[in-house]
DNA sequence: CATCAAAAACTCC
DNA sequence: GGAGTTTTTGATG
């Protein structure tokens, strides 16, 4: 079992995105309709599931969810919100140099799996890169949308793949 | 606890 | 269309 997580929606215009805080900061974020859809993740919907208690949120997790709210929205709207809320990524060493390089990417830009293995010394290792991509709690905030395959394709996207056309569209990138 | 085996949002021949 | 590379995850001894 992970630290608590306080869960809390997000209502956009495209839907109401769940997001998941640690006191630390922002530690998962959800696409509307599919809970979990990424693979191996095994999700008990028991009494495990901690719901939003809308009292009882620390204010550091508030403020956290007050950026995260704008963050996601100026990102729906096709442009790089100017500062991020405080991100508690979890994960393997090699995924958060992933995810920390994908971080860099600006806006209206793309770069290819291959170009994020290179960027984090793994040349090799495209596939794993991909993994990696996958298996980012904080899809659009961390913007694994912009990753394409080598030949100009699209690749896959956790989420569906029609979020990820959508948010690249939006930013004016043309596959 | 250490080891083996299978899968994955890729890339090159 | 097939083989190659790397990491993660679940099963097995």
């Amino acid at each position: 079992m992970r630290n608590q997580l306080f869960q809390l929606p997000i209502a956009t215009p495209d839907g109401q995105f769940v997001a998941r805080y640690s006191e630390k900061g922002l530690a998962e974020l959800n696409f509307p309709q599919a809970g979990t859809p990424r693979r191996g993740v095994r999700s008990k919907n028991s009494s495990g599931a901690r719901r939003t208690p809308r009292r009882g949120v620390p204010t550091t997790v508030m403020r956290s969810h007050r950026k995260t709210v704008a963050a996601l929205k100026n990102a729906l709207a096709g442009r790089r919100a100017k500062s991020l809320p405080p991100l508690d990524l979890m994960g393997t060493e090699f995924q958060k140099r992933i995810w920390n390089a994908l971080r860099k990417i600006s806006a209206g830009k793309t770069k290819s799996y291959g170009e994020i293995a290179q960027a984090i010394g793994h040349p090799r290792a495209v596939r794993a890169v991909g993994g990696a991509c996958g298996a980012n709690p904080i899809p659009v905030l961390v913007p694994c949308h912009r990753i394409l395959a080598a030949h100009g394709k699209i690749g896959g996207f956790g989420g569906g793949l029609d979020w990820k056309r959508k948010l690249l569209e939006r930013e004016g990138i043309v596959v």
